[in-house]
DNA sequence: CGCTGTCTTGAGAGTCCTCAACCGTGGTGG
DNA sequence: CCACCACGGTTGAGGACTCTCAAGACAGCG
């Protein structure tokens, strides 16, 4: 934990806000870059109002823990920018990165009253935040919300019975292979991949150590199955080949 | 498998029905053995007419395959006897088990056409199943059906961030230990834990293998933290040590 | 220019896996 | 009735994959 977590910023603070973010967006969800991806899509234009009201607009630098495991689950955020970490910690400080939420996606889908992650940016993050109260008036409201939120829930868990999958019975160099698939999917399925986070977060994502994760990129960058394509970007050169790795079909 | 898988049992087909149940009940959701803690309890007494309708009640043997990954998901289930283990699969049949589900737990979040899982049932089982068409449905018409499944998603995916913790950063004692405690309060926290899946399906929920959930059992019983209870059953001689061991504070 | 943080690579160790043998139980059929 | 087999569980010996510890390269930044 390098850096001292410098605070939030809000709409809710301007002048603070202004320091990082430059200047301080009014929330706009008719323009908004996530406005077709994320949840508020199940809102019509029309109704878009009730949106805005019930919204604030942040930007949270890297290194920012805007959610604490444990603490009290008072907010929803709303992802539109940037990549932020998802995670849990033991006692002794052993961490499991559970997801990386990007642009569209939604955080804080918990039921109980306490938060069950830590959530942190990995670079610079905008978010949507809904406090639970107003969240559940939205629901409330517009039953396309709520219809969406739970195909959105639904799709984590599949998702999340995938890492297990991973998690409990792939060798390190199909997680690898794993991760570097999803990656492609979210970054348009282009053979070059961005990779926002450190190979810490990598490791902990994919419970491993960072030294396996680099071994590992060394090993498949030498098999000629990838290339650097930039200092936090690689390129796929055999999309087929990995994709069987990954699925356990080891070469 | 060793099995022929015996095929499913519905109060559809009633004399089959009769080979395994004994009888053949009609669905009465009133006095349902998991009507206070399943989705249903979202839906009053008065509704139940709806819900009787809407609802085929099964029973099927233990080892039936009963949802087949990547089969289109057409039906979702109620568990309301016996525990069903869920899973996923490799190519070359390494075997991830997602979760097991038992009395009043919800299968079939999927929001997906396809299931992203398999269903096999460990002991005997009964479930009530509910078409797609027949759940959206209800989703419709009861507000509250839909926000008890949204509450019920949100739960499991807390549950699998737990899960992805320990399959991703515990010691194989942290994950039997961590095992053993979820038993303990699905048992209602008595020291005596019923445990009616096998070594190998442990070993495929907790990312090892039969041997080394047999070896750690046995290291356990040495330490004088476990203790045989019958057959299939252990008791837990301290609980407070195997909370701690669970948490990852080891000795 | 030194500092800090990230990444890479190497050597050795450790946890867990693989392979194998053995035990006890329950079902089956000669 | 009992030998026989299938299956689940236990235990041992050896090996492998990944982790730990350590050192060095490189880039960014004060």
């Amino acid at each position: 934990m390098p850096e001292p977590a410098p605070s939030i910023q809000t709409t809710g603070s301007p002048s603070a806000a202004r320091a990082w973010h430059g200047r301080c967006d009014a929330p706009d969800c008719l323009h908004c870059e996530s406005r077709s991806t994320s949840v508020c899509s199940a809102i019509d234009d029309a109704d878009l109002g009730r949106l805005v009201s019930s919204v604030v607009r942040m930007t949270v630098p890297p290194g920012c823990e805007f959610v604490e495991d444990g603490a009290e689950a008072t907010d929803f955020f709303n992802v539109t920018r940037g990549t932020v970490k998802l995670f849990k910690l033991l006692p002794d400080g052993r961490r499991q990165i559970t997801g990386f939420a990007g642009p569209g996606d939604f955080i804080g889908l918990a039921g109980a009253q306490t938060y069950g992650f830590g959530a942190e940016a990995a670079d610079l993050v905008s978010l949507c935040r809904f406090s639970r109260r107003r969240l559940t008036r939205l629901l409330d409201d517009f039953p396309a919300f709520e219809r969406r939120l739970l195909a959105e829930a639904s799709a984590e868990l599949i998702a999340a019975q995938n890492r297990m999958l991973l998690l409990g019975r792939k060798t390190a160099r199909e997680r690898v292979a794993t991760f570097l698939m999803e990656r492609m999917a979210r970054c348009g399925n282009g053979a070059d991949i961005a990779l926002p986070m450190t190979r810490a977060d990598i490791g902990d994502y994919l419970g491993l150590t960072i030294e396996t994760v680099s071994r590992t990129f060394s090993a498949l960058r030498k098999e000629g199955l990838l290339a650097d394509a930039g200092p936090r970007d690689v390129r796929v050169l055999s999309v087929p080949r990995l994709r069987r790795m990954a699925e356990g079909e080891d070469l």
